[in-house]
DNA sequence: TACGTTTTCAAACGTAGGTTTGAAAACGTA
DNA sequence: TACGTTTTCAAACCTACGTTTGAAAACGTA
């Protein structure tokens, strides 16, 4: 591999990224990708052999890029009182709302997924959602004890929908009729609110 | 209007909503759309002005459909206590999960425009968004009755969110890792664990 | 039945999409 | 430097899309 080389397939990924997060598979165009990482639209077929394969390097990378934000602070966790090991989890899973940087587009991403999952993400979800449903499943383990595992895993998916909802229709809670304030301490706000009804709902005294 | 003509209407509206619930409004062609419908091609831009229009019509009649059905036990809803109408709303929003149905269809269209709305689908909402968030603002209201409007706003959206994580990723969740079982016992089952962990997370006592 | 309107139809139009092509350029190495 | 390989490039190819067209058919009504 040589270097020039190299330079062309990142500008494609990271234009590539862009595009597909903002308006997904379909919605995105070779040519609108090598518009935006100005380079030759024959290039993509070089180097990822088509639109399906760069999709599916993009996604590989969105997915390691999520799940290792994630996984970083696992180890935190088990230090941490269960309850301030709840709230930062929440706060984590509520970043992309403030922060508009990569691990927002890559939230974007696996979103366009979930409506329609196409054969490649269904894979990638076998193979490596594992640690992070782990990670879920034991946080929850340490409100339920003596809980059987459907009941903490419907658990985990319970403390992660509760945080999907607010960050996934970010931009229509913006704007009414709801209107939702998303600055950081609207956030912060928030990702308190969330912590007590959880906590709650796990039947922690708060 | 002639009955003809309304019966080619009706051939087109069906065959699109199932098209668009299942490949979204990209994904779907007009060509698909008639051919399923045995009708014309030209009767898309004849009957609707073309297929933003006939996506305008499914996604009123999906909008419509869905709410309907909280909104018309938003009635009975008064009359019962506020924990037997938390887990009959809960219940009622877990339905798709279950059915595979026309509701199941409708929340599916809904899926497609969260991650990147259309002009089309923010204007709906706007309009007609109100009554349901009403409603389930009025619900969330007999627990937290002290609550400001924003606390209330975003209790809403907790509750909504706690279901529809689970009915938006149905298809995820039934296979592994976790495979969650989602016959009516299992969907019986999950609404009491929800209903629970909601009520225990707005504070009362179960 | 006769006539103006509504509705259907097959065909074609223009555009945008992903991919292919074959040659030119850049590159690494002997 | 010379040469085989890798990488870039502009152009073309082919397909699929949404829409338009103009005539034929069906319709409602007088």
């Amino acid at each position: 591999m040589t270097r020039p080389s190299e330079i062309t397939r990142e500008r494609i990924l990271k234009a590539a990224e862009r595009l597909f997060a903002e308006r997904g598979y379909d919605g995105t165009s070779i040519r609108a990708i090598v518009a935006r990482a100005r380079v030759n639209q024959a290039a993509i077929n070089y180097h990822f052999d088509g639109k399906e394969g760069l999709y599916r390097e993009v996604l590989r990378a969105a997915f390691r890029g999520l799940t290792a934000d994630q996984l970083a602070h696992a180890g935190d966790a088990a230090g941490l009182p269960r309850e301030d090991a709840l709230a930062a989890f929440i706060r984590r899973q509520l970043r992309p709302l403030s922060a508009r940087d990569e691990a927002s587009r890559h939230l974007r991403i696996f979103n366009w997924e979930t409506v329609r999952p196409t054969p490649v993400f269904r894979k990638l979800l076998g193979e490596e959602a594992a640690p992070f449903m782990g990670l879920t499943t034991d946080l929850v383990r340490r409100f339920l004890p003596q809980a059987d595992q459907r009941t903490l895993l419907v658990a985990a998916i319970w403390l992660i929908g509760q945080c999907s909802v607010f960050v996934r229709n970010r931009e229509q809670l913006a704007g009414p009729p709801v209107a939702l304030a998303l600055d950081d301490a609207a956030v912060e706000w928030l990702a308190q609110l969330l912590s007590r009804w959880t906590l709650q709902g796990l039947g922690a005294a708060v």
